[in-house]
RNA sequence: GGCCCCGUCGUCUAGCGGCCUAGGACUCUGGCUUCUCAAGCCAGCUACGAGGGUUCGAAUCCCUUCGGGGCUACCA
């Protein structure tokens, strides 16, 4: 029988998601969809210390905007809940209880301090730091003095000598030699469980098959092993490891605010549509093995497979991601670029929403698709057309205000002034007979003052459509008021 | 320091022994087009970290070395 795939995201919200973990959840989701499979979003918030609730609450929004559903998680349900650990301790709490039963785990009874004194001696001794194991085998009255002292106890998992070997589907095999696997930690002094142990607790009993996860985790692997042993999970019913490169910043660090933007609100509030954040995470550390560059959500489903997944870490590359934003800009229709467009306008105040502002952004909307790469451009682009108290740019000013530029407005004026029908057409007609032809203007210098004119900026959306969408009346009249300058 | 992972143009990548005088994309440069800006089209620059093997033949396999990264917590 063919194990169902079963892959889950399991984010610790300490902050806003980054991209990062974009890149591993939409690896997660796209396998699972690949496969047929069901994609689990977990929250692991054993850190109660550094997950709020804001942040699960900004995880769960991301992943939906992202349009990376879940079919099993937070809000949704699913019969191997709950999702958030911080809702499990009782399931922890049993297997812990059992580990120490079983002898597989111990209480250990050192305080950190001694710890990490231990540690330092370690370190200058040139010894791999690590638990030693003093706690081990502790005798009863040993055990009697610490708690008449009055310490708390950890549960600490005990590893056994030997070595721990796995298959990484993207590494291949790779081996741990337990001394350099320290016992570790499963349940805090206070009680609490840690990621060592909800993780694996976790992942079996919600029968996941693939983990796919961040290479940071590469090393913790062989603990997660340790722990399936000691709940006796046969080692057909282990998951399968996958751990991902890294998304590094410029300065071949991993990515950080320091040296590029990390948080995806960060990327949503700049104008970055969720597919071209996707298509783009895609390609870091993944390809589709031909020349494709741009991919569909729904293809990246059908291509997606962890046997073409990279080992070696990738660059963020901002200018790609805005390429690929303005690709997938200009190819959506209409109606889209409208209903992502709006609130970035409403947002910069351009307009307040009305339906004839609408019907204005819509026929303006074509003449910028493909002069923007990302969604808040639109309302610089725009501004011309609604603007109350409208004035030329500074800095475009002195182009304006010379005598040939005046020749040429007062000129526009005349040709503009009687026509009947005022489209880019007709527009562009009486413009070029009577500037370029009759008066031998170089187009660029011609339009050029007009469009300074009348949009303010020596940077516009094509002059004659602009005209046509801002009307006659409002044409005239800046071309008049530039005349005055 | 120890353990583990990684190493093709500036960047993301294709490549899984001959199809590679290494292909594509982004960036950059030049050009075309042109009412500005874009978009589009054309052209160009630039890479197998190094050294040894194996082989008739290596970017592809092995070893060493160098470089980068991760882990080394009562974080995840």
């Amino acid at each position: 029988m063919v194990k169902p795939v079963r892959v889950r995201f399991a984010p610790s919200p300490t902050g806003d998601l980054h991209v990062g973990n974009i890149r591993t959840a939409l690896f997660d989701w796209a396998y699972a969809r690949h496969t047929g499979g069901t994609f689990l979003f977990r929250i692991e918030d054993t850190d109660t210390t550094r997950v709020t609730d804001e942040y699960i609450a900004a995880a769960i929004d991301t992943l939906r905007w992202l349009g990376l559903q879940w079919d099993e998680g937070p809000e949704v349900g699913g019969e191997y809940g709950p999702y958030l650990q911080s809702q499990r301790l009782d399931i922890y709490a049993h297997w812990a209880q059992k580990f120490i039963e079983q002898k597989d785990a111990y209480h250990c009874y050192c305080t950190p301090e001694e710890l990490e004194q231990r540690r330092e001696a370690q370190r200058e001794a040139h010894v791999a730091p690590g638990y030693d194991g003093k706690c081990r085998d502790l005798t009863a009255e040993q055990i009697a003095t610490y708690k008449g002292q009055g310490r708390e106890a950890v549960v600490r998992m005990r590893m056994p000598d030997g070595s721990t070997t796995f298959v990484d589907a993207i590494r291949g095999e790779v081996s741990f030699e337990h001394k350099f696997v320290p016992d570790f930690v499963l349940v805090r002094g206070d009680g609490s469980p840690l990621y060592t142990l909800a993780v694996a607790v976790d992942d079996i009993l919600m029968k996941v098959s693939h983990v796919l996860r961040g290479e940071d985790l590469l090393s913790s692997t062989p603990r997660q092993i340790r722990v399936y042993q000691a709940m006796g999970v046969a080692l057909d019913d282990y998951p399968t490891f996958a751990h991902l490169p890294f998304v590094m910043g410029q300065d071949n660090a991993k990515l950080s605010k320091r040296n590029g933007e990390v948080s995806i609100a960060w990327y949503r509030e700049a104008g970055f549509l969720p597919e071209a954040i996707c298509n783009y995470l895609a390609l870091l550390g993944w390809s589709p093995g031909d020349d494709r560059e741009n991919i569909t959500m729904k293809e990246l489903t059908e291509l997606f497979t962890v046997e073409r997944v990279n080992s070696s870490p990738a660059r963020f590359d901002m200018k790609k991601l805005e390429a690929i934003n303005g690709d997938k800009i200009r190819a959506l229709p209409l109606d889209e670029f409208l209903a992502w467009a709006l609130p970035f306008l409403t947002k910069a105040k351009v307009i307040s929403g009305t339906p004839e502002e609408i019907a204005v952004v819509k026929s303006a909307l074509p003449i910028i698709q493909e002069r923007i790469t990302r969604l808040n451009e639109v309302p610089a682009m725009l501004k011309f057309l609604f603007v109350k108290n409208f004035a030329v740019e500074a800095e475009s000013l002195s182009k304006v205000t010379d005598a040939a530029s005046k020749d040429v407005l007062k000129r526009a004026i005349t040709e503009l002034t009687p026509l009947t029908v005022w489209t880019h057409d007709s527009i562009e007609a009486a413009l070029r007979s009577s500037l370029i032809e009759e008066m031998g203007l170089k187009p660029r210098i011609a339009f050029g003052s007009v469009r300074i004119a009348v949009t303010g900026s020596t940077i516009s959306p094509p002059l004659f459509e602009s005209m046509e969408l801002l009307g006659k009346n409002a044409s005239l009249e800046r071309i008049s008021a530039a005349l005055a300058l």
